[in-house]
DNA sequence: TCGTATTATGTCGTCATGCGACATGTCGCC
DNA sequence: GGCGACATGTCGCATGACGACATAATACGA
């Protein structure tokens, strides 16, 4: 999908959305947002190990999440934890599906007049 | 992404949505749907002729849309419409995307707190 | 009438990503 | 000691978006 210059953000997959989603309220490890995002979708969304840790470095690549060392833990745990960079796309996202929803309902009450 | 079985609606994927979108209120035409899209994703969203063909093929397999000749054009474009599945998909989408803004909402505000 | 923009449909190769499978190790508990 | 949950990761495959390219009809003005 091509998308205009000076809004150009680009759809987040749902694993992202979910995963940046997971970090907001407070920074957690790989493990826990694996099962706080299957609690979040209602149980639709399983992450696969696979999916979750790809994303994670994709995330930290472009800076939208940070990693740091849970030092309390026994055992060392990296935690990741949203940058205000990773706020700022959740917020255009869930914009940009506010937007949708709202496009859609019009749309779909047209199709039915 | 796994996805349960009882409710198994996979996300659907940007381009996907808005082309179903754009066929909701009537059937159109492959190019029709393309100016389509960029109209009601504010200009955001320019598909290209790949991401269109290509979906419009996926689409037509799995019996969300069906082809029809237009008859009274000179030239015999080939027009899309929805099929019942087709709209029961764009409300299931339609409510995943109101469900996940929901709880982004809520889940936002948590991090603000 | 010639050329050029718009309309219109399609294919191909590449790149990004989700995902299952596999690998490895720790911790708590019976 | 073994077993299930916790925890982190890699690899290969399949799917899909996309730009580039190809092709052709129509419309319209110079």
């Amino acid at each position: 999908m091509r998308h205009v210059a000076d809004q150009h953000s680009e759809p987040l997959t749902e694993a992202v959305f979910l995963i940046l989603l997971s970090l907001a309220p407070e920074p957690k490890h790989g493990y826990a947002i694996m099962k706080d995002v299957e609690e979040i979708s209602n149980g639709r969304v399983k992450l696969s190990t696979g999916t979750l840790y790809g994303a994670l470095r994709r995330l930290l690549e472009s800076k939208w999440i940070v990693r740091f060392a849970e030092k309390e833990a026994s055992r060392d745990r990296q935690a990741y934890r949203l940058t205000s960079n990773g706020q700022a796309a959740m917020t255009a996202e869930t914009a940009r599906m506010k937007s949708l929803t709202r496009v859609a309902a019009s749309r779909m009450a047209e199709g039915q007049a």
